[in-house]
DNA sequence: GCGAAGGCCGGGCAAATTGCCCGCGACAGG
DNA sequence: CCTGTCGCGGGCAATTTGCCCGGCCTTCGC
């Protein structure tokens, strides 16, 4: 066998390297592809038609789920790998969802990437195992915690204030009186189980509702 | 000369595998030392004396800044680089005030590490371009927004805040009185400008007090 | 040695927000 | 037609917040 050629993403270069070394080094994979965002990955799979992708999801600019969905969209039977330093249920979910094959996470030992990507290229999916605890662990602990049991409108209020709007602001901003923002904030927290605003932010973010290092209006750019 | 020991702080497998690529085949330059999380890197330093350490700040349990400062108070004269992905100046002057001699963020070119880690044994004191840009544009814009603003304890309250702890675990855990920690509360969010939760939530993030994936105390109870 | 400065701790109190329960109209399915 | 659910919002007590205050320390400079 010649070998199957890997794509890699990943926005930092050192991280690149480290792939290189893992994978490069590996009988019967060699890298033909290297890209550093949503979009380049995307062009980049096009060119080159590597037998298998594996990419973080955190990258600049569009979120690496919109390119694994782009990806997919484009050829139905790309192969991709997710390697990330995310290790919370959700974002493991949205990634699958989105046609990913394989889910491991950076903290792994590195024979883990080696063994999901040998899995993912004999057709099997592969999920480390601190991605199949965190998923069964939500799934137990779940009166059902998740997106999916909020409405259209708490979500997008969730949405809202996990972005740090301040209550008022939302209101106005949706046309409702203060007190349905209230009120949804309320329900929302009760829905979710959650005490404090701090969690609703993090539950967005781990749900993919809000990517870290972009977003509506922030602090310091 | 012989070269250069270095050690190297991490906690991704894989990108110590990436500084491996990039610092051993380096002429001058070898790798002494691995240590995945702060206590580790603090007992490896000891053992093994490096010439030079790169680490990143983001660490489980302890922060890397710690970790720096705890080095730094057993020899002086250690030098350290920190490499990490955060690129807002308010980490990076922690890192600096806690005795770091460079700083470079993971999207900088490789060569940008490795010029660091010559500079900064050369005596220089080395941070890569978009870290001088970050702290430079934080301080003409600076109403002086940044963690280099709070105090220790703010900081300890502001990250306990923003992992999504109830005010009251959080006066429990610190032992001190609940309206102690309202106060810090309020007082944080004069400091740093904000009105809501949620914004403190992700400045925690951008400033690298907390990292997204891997917190203290998951929301499911 | 001493005063100034600033961090840390908390009291107090009015104003705002929240927790919680309520009802209303709309709209879907049986 | 009746029931369930959703979006909307009122009401009110209980809690939390905003804001100001003073008391201890430690550090620093004179």
């Amino acid at each position: 066998m010649i070998g199957h050629g890997v794509m890699i993403v990943d926005d930092h270069p050192v991280v690149r390297e480290g792939y290189r070394r893992l994978i490069d080094l590996q009988p019967g994979l060699r890298i033909v592809a290297e890209a550093c965002d949503a979009r380049s990955a995307y062009d980049r799979f096009r060119d080159m038609r590597p037998d298998i992708v594996v990419m973080d999801v955190t990258l600049p600019g569009a979120s690496g789920i919109e390119a694994i969905r782009h990806i997919r969209q484009y050829d139905g039977t790309a192969r991709i790998v997710v390697f990330t330093m995310h290790q919370g249920s959700a974002f493991a979910l949205k990634a699958i969802e989105a046609g990913a094959a394989g889910y491991v996470t950076k903290s792994s030992d590195p024979d883990v990437l080696i063994d999901a990507i040998a899995g993912v290229l004999a057709g099997r999916r592969m999920f480390s195992p601190d991605v199949i605890e965190a998923i069964a662990r939500d799934r137990i602990a779940g009166t059902g915690i998740g997106l999916a049991n909020l409405t259209a409108r708490q979500t997008e209020i969730l949405r809202l204030i996990a972005d740090g709007w301040p209550m008022e602001d939302i209101a106005d901003t949706l046309s409702v009186s203060l007190k349905t923002v209230r009120n949804n904030h309320y329900q929302i927290k009760g829905i979710l189980g959650f005490e404090t605003d701090a969690q609703l932010v993090w539950f967005a973010i781990e749900s993919g509702l809000l990517n870290v290092g972009l977003r509506g209006q922030g602090g310091s750019p």
